[in-house]
DNA sequence: AGACTGTATGCTGTAGGCAGTTGACGAAAA
DNA sequence: TTTTCGTCAACTGCCTACAGCATACAGTCT
């Protein structure tokens, strides 16, 4: 029962613990590499960790596989886990990838489109552009997230969600005083976003997408030059896992 | 300083045990997924593994947890791992979501075209056409998978790469006695890749890249239409993880 | 008969501990 | 001084053990 320290971390109170260890682990540690508290290329000790949040080793280990499964964290068999030190390059690879998968869900959402579904981006849309009026930035960045994750719903892949997703988190690395700044362009861009998934014009609606995450994309970047590179590590490289596919 | 030179361990010396339990749990675990012994929907009982596989249940947890990021069990907490099964509309989008991602890497590559890289794949495409002329078939799809991914690899984006692997992993569900049956249509159009990304044509090489991989995913899926449907589980009701979107 | 409750069993999630390996440090030799 | 070797500390990977929950079953009550 007891379960000490980690609560303090995660403000969920209340009720007993619903969720295995291994997430509020997986979210602690997440929360502290987003936040820099674990920094870029940073050995992560197992003991650490453990010591820290008030575990044993084992939810640990399994909550660092899952960061792995993310690209939170390197793994590397017989050395442990490191912080994954994220570059420019990566950043505007992931980016591009972004790009494409929201592109491909908007084509798909103008063709699966549904009255219930588009009611439910013109409320998301209402939402943050009131937010963005109210200086809400919260809000606005809640909104539009619901608003992207939404038009990946409609466009009925859930595959390309889950990838999108996946995406969507590995880029929180560069965090994102960016949304803030375009402001009511991009309100407008998903306006013109849902009317063309209204009309069902699969072209146009991609078309538009693929502006808009090139728009952040290209925002992301120009701060992301701005800011230190992000250095390295201290250790050098090591071997990637198994490249995967391959014959048969 | 931190962190030792781990360069030096690259060439990976031949100690007792080069590579962790795991790693040989996930093999041994997805070799009885794809042949069916381990059947989809199936409970796989910690237990139960570990006694098969003569190992304590800790590498099992962990096998699974890796198994589980690559989509071929599903993870219930509290409830243990059960195989997925996959469904012709999974597959469906996986293919398409494929299809997307190679089509961007062609149109990259054509982009990012390196004469040592045109240089590989027009050998890959010599090797699976001669392949194809004398029947062999193992060798054929190796070169066909090695070509797809040095188009990835040409793409210069890491990240679609990975993306895209993980991807064509799990359609490996649906075995694949499929490509064989494109023969040499398909190594015709890989012909007229390479011609379009030798020749810097990024829509053409994209535009064909689209074909060649939809005609894959048409073929698939009429084979699909034709096998059992592969039923969902045997047990009653399974919590659903949190599909990752949605909410806050 | 049907529904409900108490009990038993199996499994997961977690803890704690041990052995093997890796890398670092320091001493000895060239 | 530089190089090599031996020792030591730390950490990972793995195993065993325990507590709590979930499910299934049996018995009881309505």
């Amino acid at each position: 029962m007891s379960r000490p320290d980690l609560a303090s971390t995660t403000a969920a109170p209340k009720i007993a613990r619903p969720v295995p260890l291994r997430e509020s682990v997986f979210e602690a540690l997440l929360e502290q590499i987003i936040s820099g508290h674990l920094r870029p290329g940073q050995h992560l000790a197992e003991s650490e960790l453990a010591e820290m949040l008030g575990v044993s080793r084992q939810p640990i280990r399994e909550a660092l596989q899952l960061l792995s499964g993310e690209g939170w964290v390197d793994l590397h068999p017989g050395h442990g886990a490191f912080v994954h030190a994220p570059t420019a390059e990566e950043a505007d690879q992931l980016l591009a990838v972004r790009a494409l998968l929201e592109t491909e869900a908007a084509r798909l959402a103008a063709l699966n489109r549904t009255d219930e579904g588009l009611a439910r981006l013109r409320a998301l849309c209402s939402r943050g552009m009131a937010a963005m009026e109210a200086d809400d930035v919260d809000g606005a960045v809640t909104a539009n997230s619901q608003l992207h994750a939404t038009v990946m719903e409609l466009s009925g892949n859930a595959v390309l969600g889950d990838l999108a997703a996946q995406v969507s988190r590995r880029v929180r690395w560069y965090h994102t005083p960016v949304a803030r700044q375009r402001g009511r362009a991009s309100w407008e861009e998903h306006t013109a976003l849902i009317d063309a998934i209204a009309a069902g014009d699969a072209g146009l609606a991609g078309e538009i997408m693929k502006n808009h995450t090139e728009q952040t994309r290209h925002l992301y970047l120009s701060q992301l030059g701005e800011e230190e590179p992000v250095e390295p590590i201290p250790s050098k490289r090591r071997k990637r896992r198994a490249p995967a596919s391959f014959g048969s």
